[in-house]
DNA sequence: TGGTGGACGATTGTCGACAATCCTAGCCAC
DNA sequence: GTGGCTAGGATTGTCGACAATCGTCCACCA
């Protein structure tokens, strides 16, 4: 629990020496503040306020509030400031809709071309899945889960569409914990990246795209779970 | 009207008067002046100057051109200012290749859920085409066209597809024109929309998503004609 | 009592100035 | 002549202040 800046905030970072408290830092602490949660949706983020807590002239916090907006994880209204943007039960379910083609894609071209090497990097991120499966740690497959998608990503080779999925993830990311939480799951999403994984090493496209199709549509599913009980248990009501 | 500050400044942005220049604006002429080609690839955009072009202040330009590197549309360095962002010959391909997956995706969503309005709509644009296609009218069609795939967008009322989508146009927007200028080009292009929209009106998924591919296959060797004449005869020399 | 208009506080949008950084050209030693 | 080093110009990054705008509250009047 990094909790780094002391509310009260290093007003004068004077003695940078060594750190340039360059701009787009608090871009990226302002960014990571929205999708930890640590700003609610809907929340308004006022420029005054964020100047102290990130120690930084308005300046920077603008530039900032500009990129994050551009990047949607923020709304700005003319002269009325900006807020948190909330992400509606629809489009986060567009948006996995849009995952899954894209996903599908780059899984076919990367059973295509993948090579030895790239396989062996998979073998061992899909091990270390396997440990944490068994040992019901949701967090750490989560994040290897991740890092699985990203090697194949890389496989591909598609700058393009590795690109827009990087900036689609950063909208759903708020209920990336939340959908491991589901009983099964965890086990479920190993198993279909087993089969991803047999396509990938049988280089064989059509049937690596029809199974991260099957994941992908699973995951879905879950997400839409995730929707639910959230209606049903609001942990974080919105204002 | 609220004419601000006549002070130092204005000695020949006079030509516009008339509207409140609020910041977003100058966002959108920049845009323009970098899509229409009126700044070159590569070029550096030196803040100072964008000044004294747009009668705008620094922090206008500023924030226009963060949303422009966010966008994709400029790069930016370190302390070392902005330019024109050149799009590599491979990600202009690539980009292309995102938007089939997509189009394709939002072409089979259209066609299960059309109604008739949207398809008259269709109609009407598609039989707009014809007419610039027997006219020999490039720009015309090149224009309708977009509006043809703007209204299947429309009908498969998929956000966060469609906003996808059009941000990848903005890039690829500069092969728009010269694409068409391939002999024959346009009355290929209009039968290929021909079998969408039958496709269309049969409300039949599959097919709509076929000769949705069949389509950008066709668009997407057309621009890989045009980058190969750019080649032999490069117009419009980078630096 | 209910509606209207103006004044005030809060917040954002814009500008000019200053500091930090990078690039270039010229100088000097070897 | 070559290589490194320094000074100067050019350009970007940041800050503080001011103007413009929005929302709200309250007095005033029919």
């Amino acid at each position: 629990m990094t909790t780094r800046s002391p509310l009260a905030a290093p007003p004068r970072p004077a003695a940078t020496a060594h750190r340039p408290p360059q701009g787009g830092d608090t871009y990226r602490e302002l960014r990571e503040a929205i999708v930890s949660g640590r700003f609610q949706p809907n929340q308004r983020l006022v420029e005054a306020e964020l100047t102290k807590l990130f120690g930084a002239g308005r300046t920077s916090i603008r530039s900032a509030l500009t990129r994050l907006d551009q990047e949607g994880l923020v709304t700005r209204e003319q002269n009325r400031g900006a807020r948190v943007r909330l992400i509606s039960d629809r489009e986060a379910i567009e948006t996995e809709q849009v995952r899954i083609v894209l996903e599908r894609f780059l899984a076919r071209s990367a059973a295509e071309r993948i090579t030895s090497g790239d396989l062996a990097a998979l073998e061992d991120t899909a091990q270390a899945m396997r440990e944490r499966v068994q040992q019901g740690d949701a967090i750490g497959y989560s994040e290897l889960n991740a890092r699985f998608h990203q090697r194949i990503w890389k496989t591909a080779d598609h700058l393009v569409a590795s690109m827009v999925l990087a900036s689609l993830k950063s909208q759903s990311i708020r209920f990336q914990y939340r959908t491991m939480l589901r009983p099964g799951r965890a086990e479920e999403s190993m198993r279909e990246h087993e089969a991803i994984l047999v396509a990938l090493r049988a280089r064989d496209g059509d049937a690596c795209d029809a199974a991260m199709a099957d994941h992908l549509r699973h995951v879905v599913d879950t997400l839409r779970w995730a929707i639910e009980t959230q209606h049903r248990e609001p942990a974080w009501s919105a204002h």
